[in-house]
DNA sequence: GTCTTCCTCAACCGAACGGTTGACTGAGTC
DNA sequence: GACTCAGTCAACCGTTCGGTTGAGGAAGAC
């Protein structure tokens, strides 16, 4: 099966998984709980769980005859933290740009003006590198 | 088509798209550039470009017969602004959990302790309402 | 025991997904 | 004009996905 993140996304990829995890988020609710608001069969929302768990965003325990779903917040820091590092990334690619045109001269005719040489190709790896992989 | 939610987060459900994501971070590239590490044809990448692009993940301009697809990164934050919301939630809900705990005396049977009445039913929408829903 | 409640398993179905190949367009070079 | 380069469009194919129905299991209630 797919790694741990693609399963996160592609769980929360659904509306109805969304809003599953939305409600849990208040509180903890057994399958036919949770089922109650969606026009559709308590086995497809079981289902439904069972994708959410399987990426490890939710849980089930044993209570009598209930199954209460509750949500595993910590896997979501993986989402954001996956996120995050790639808005940084182009935020920087932004503001480097923006130093660039900072320090353009009023006219760009002539070669080499002064500040421009350095900025250049300061860390983009080698075109053709190796994919640049998921982040560990 | 589905909402704009789900596009992204299915668009980075597929760990080939997230790679790309990846490397647009560094820096803008072409298609054929894009396709050179993963072993697929042209056509493959150039449609999971235009997944990313429907998610609004990513855009590209004309520059002679180059088509170059950079990363627009505003839409990361539609995504942490979903996420954060309900981790934050969850994590508000452990505490109140911590706090009830920790109000309890040391003998459980007598009814109503100090600290407990004040903590059940702040912000908690009513049960049973209608779908928490997307967040707007 | 029987009965009810809550839930899951299994099989099926149509639609979407990730990939392929082949034909094509747009822009530049000769 | 003919040719190449970069990329897309269209049709197809196998697999996965989101839903259905029907049968069945686990834990109380009677």
């Amino acid at each position: 099966m797919a790694d741990a993140l693609s399963r996160v996304f592609a769980a929360l990829a659904d509306p109805t998984r969304r809003d599953m995890v939305a409600r849990l988020a208040l509180a903890d609710a057994g399958v036919s709980e949770l089922a109650e608001p969606y026009g559709m069969s308590l086995q497809a929302v079981s289902k439904h769980v069972r994708v959410l768990e399987d990426a490890g965003l939710v849980s089930r325990r044993r209570e009598a005859q209930r199954r209460p779903v509750h949500l595993e917040a910590d896997v979501l820091d993986l989402m954001t933290g996956w996120v995050e590092r790639f808005r940084r990334q182009a935020e920087e690619r932004y503001r480097r740009l923006d130093d660039v045109l900072a320090s353009l001269p009023d006219d760009p005719p002539d070669g080499a003006p002064d500040g421009a040489p350095d900025t250049d190709p300061p860390d983009t790896d080698p075109p053709g590198a190796r994919p640049t992989g998921e982040p560990a």
